[in-house]
Order: C-alpha cells, then sequence, then structure tokens
DNA sequence: TCTATAATTAACCAATTGGTTTAATATGAA
DNA sequence: TTCATATTAAACCAATTGGTTAATTATAGA
C-alpha cells in the first residue's frame, strides 16, 4: 500500500502533527531510517500503540517504508510538510507585521538613545 | 479568559489547523477582525457549531477576541503560527536535499543540452 | 520443520471531537 | 420594560482517537 490514498492532506498532516507521539518519531526519523521497533524505543507504550502511529504518518503520507526481511525500515517524507509549511507560511505577514507594530509601541514608551533630544535637555 | 492556558501549543495548534472549517476561519480572518456572524457566513453547520470551532481556535491561541456590544469580533494571532512553521521549518532540508536528489537522477536519464557530447557526435 | 524476532490485526474501552437542538445570557434600541 | 440580535452553554449523539491485551502473519535461522 502507497498510502496517501487521502482527500484533505492538510488535514491529515495538520492532524498528525497534533500528537507528541508522532512528532518526536518524526524528530527521529530526521537522523535517518529507523525499524518500528527503534521508533518504539523511547516511548512507554506498546508496540501495537506505535504501530498505529506509525500508520497515522504513513496515511499522512509523511513516512514511508521499505522492507529489510522482517524489518519495515521507515523514513521521513518531505513533501507533505512543506506542503503544510507553505500553508501557513501565507500568514507569515501577520506575526511580523504585528512584531512591527510592537516594536513601533515601545518606542514610543522609550525612545532610543540616538533619538532627538527632550525639551528640557541641557546641552 | 485569556485562553492559552495551554500545555502543549504545538499540540493544540496542529490540532486546530487540521479542521478544514477552522483554517476556512483563519483564512477569513486573515483578511481583517470579523464576528461570529460573519465568520459563520460560509458554513452550513449551525451557530453553536461554528462557536465550538471558535473556541478551539481561541483555546490554540490562533485568535483573539474583543468585545463590541453584543459582538465579539476575533482577529488572527500570529504567535502560534509561527512556532508551528519554525518546528516544521526544522525539516526544510529533507525535502529540499530530497529535490535536489530527485534532480541529480533525473540528470543522469537525460543530460541536460550544455553536456559532453556524446561519442557517436558530429562536429 | 521448529523457533525466535518483527510487525500488524482484532477486539475492546474510555475520552475526545464535531455536530445537533434547545435554553440561557448579554447588549442595544423601541 | 420589552424585544431583537449576537453569542454561548447544556445536553445529547455518533464517529474518531489513542491506548490496551491477545492473536496472527512474515521472515530468518537452527
Amino acid at each position: 500500500m502507497q498510502a496517501q490514498t487521502n482527500f484533505d492532506i492538510l488535514s491529515a498532516t495538520f492532524a498528525a502533527l497534533a500528537d507528541p507521539t508522532r512528532r518526536a518519531m518524526l524528530t527521529r526519523l530526521a537522523l535517518g531510517e529507523a525499524s518500528v521497533n527503534e521508533l518504539a524505543g523511547p516511548f512507554a507504550m506498546s508496540l501495537p500503540a506505535v504501530s498505529k502511529h506509525i500508520k497515522v504518518l504513513h496515511n499522512a503520507g509523511l513516512i514511508s517504508k521499505g522492507r529489510d526481511a522482517q524489518w519495515r525500515p521507515c523514513r521521513i517524507e518531505g513533501e507533505n510538510l512543506k506542503q503544510a509549511m507553505d500553508w501557513i507560511g501565507q500568514y507569515k505577514q501577520i506575526w511580523e507585521d504585528r512584531l512591527d507594530r510592537l516594536d513601533a509601541y515601545l518606542l514610543t514608551l522609550q525612545p532610543p538613545p540616538n533619538s532627538t533630544p527632550t525639551p528640557g535637555d541641557k546641552t
């Protein structure tokens, strides 16, 4: 099964990323391929639970699975991560604008050292 | 309530983004503030359902709510979107490397026009 | 063939999610 | 005060999620 029969790729991707266990798995896979057992290592949960998490990642197209004897090495797949990032990227202006406005506001509270002297200043 | 009492901001953010209705609401809010009724406009669902979606966005810190008489104008908040994007951004190399390798592979299949001439070539 | 290891499936369960309808609350205006 | 509008809360429901244990499948090796 090639997975990613999915309709709404963004929804599946964000849903997959909404779980810390699955995010940790992706972080591990960023270092290189790993078997299901290797992925399970750090987690205090049963293998079937891990297997389900992996299936969620696979169905979302965030990983692919090979075969090596009885092992199913998983590798991270970037394409849908990229799409998710691109979607959020639409809003970049929103946080940048907000930060700009915050900067401007802070300047009104305390003018920078090299600003025009206040009327009462000596010199 | 200021919302964002949340533990795991990334999980709450990705979970909020995993629903197409909520993503559409954010897209609308990127154009500017909107009341609950205005946000409800495009959707074929009850007001309470819309209200719940808005609550999810609010709890994830993706929007804030003001008050204007009986209206509760919603505005998009960028900070947690930024954090979500930064998290995914960790993996940028993965899809870029992959594309590089794909490019390289395609070049082995069909050398670029300005490559070394094939033995049989005239000139 | 038998055994050990790797992984998945099946059946189950409690909690969460996304929707509903009905009721309540808040505010401005007649 | 009464009415209309905007929004939320309550109670309910079906489907999904994230976990469990027990059983099954796949593969390599003795």
